[in-house]
DNA sequence: ACCAGTATGTTATACTATAATACTACGGTT
DNA sequence: AACCGTAGTATTATAGTATAACATACTGGT
């Protein structure tokens, strides 16, 4: 079983966090965007964990010198960092989650845990093409779609199992 | 091509409000549920439109002789009509709709017009499978799954057509 | 008539999202 | 260097989504 889709639990975090920065640093470069100290704040606060984080959460950790920023300076980080495919917004949390594999463009699909809320985000290729035969097959123009599975992490599964079981 | 997942434009709406309200009678009779003036108003707004609604929208609607309810009242009729399958929530809009096949409880996925609004509800065993084996692979334990497309329906998609032709 | 359970009415509050406006920082032009 | 337009920020206000808490009313069974 091929679990690693989940961040492992030892990864190295600091280096995940640090290519995360890198990666959103060029890409901004290569399409003469800025990145300034607002984006730059709120990707690092997503990139610091593995789940989404919702706007209030994202505005209490916001720390400029003790001032709060108001939820419109989150949204329009937010609003750029999704233009170019760094952050992606999960529809079934209301929140926000850094991408974790910014320059792939793939078809993805979410899979969220619902208890340590930890989502690990999977190419969907087979889904992608289900969803273009089925747009076809009904006259529907396809623009972007939505895949969020809900559930429990492979850890958090083995941790509840029924008899208490881990293996 | 087949455009019959998209409610036909003269199909017989009155005919399709009354079934929808027939089976969920019949729906709460099974399971000795009540089918209460608020939770029959509710659904009945749902029906008369082949779009999601917000619950701001199904508030101002809602003419309970001049009063208005508050928006908890929207929401525990929503409550109750989504947990026995009679409406579904478009996480994408934020907003629920309808069930269009209730009684039969296939996974669907939901292709939403981005311009008039209009959702159809297709059965989506394909990407069932799909998740389903994707979840084998990884260690997760699928609970729910969130399938939501995102473009044109076919009138829509032709009205808007490049070469403004409709044929 | 009473009781228990369910649903409602109401108020309050938290969170999500966007509009509008004024101000500031940056880059290019002359 | 002064000017100017654009993009980004700061701030305020407001709309829309969601839930908690509590009192009241309805329903069915004994």
């Amino acid at each position: 079983m091929d679990q690693s889709f989940f961040p492992e639990r030892q990864h190295d975090h600091e280096a995940c966090i640090h290519a995360g920065m890198a990666h959103a640093e060029a890409a901004c470069e290569s399409r003469n965007e800025r990145f300034t100290a607002n984006r730059r704040s709120v990707l690092e606060l997503l990139l610091a964990v593995h789940r989404p984080l919702g706007v209030y959460e994202l505005m209490k950790q916001f720390d400029r010198k003790g001032r709060r920023p108001a939820t419109a300076q989150i949204y329009r980080a937010l609003e750029f960092l999704e233009s170019i495919g760094l952050v992606h917004r999960i529809e079934s949390c209301n929140a926000y989650l850094a991408c974790s594999r910014p320059g792939r463009h793939h078809c993805t699909i979410f899979l969220v845990c619902e208890q340590c809320k930890t989502v690990a985000e999977v190419e969907a290729k087979r889904m992608q093409d289900a969803i273009a035969d089925l747009a076809d097959q009904t006259g529907f123009e396809l623009h972007s779609q939505v895949l969020e599975a809900r559930g429990l992490c492979p850890d958090c599964a083995s941790a509840t199992a029924p008899d208490g079981s881990d293996h």
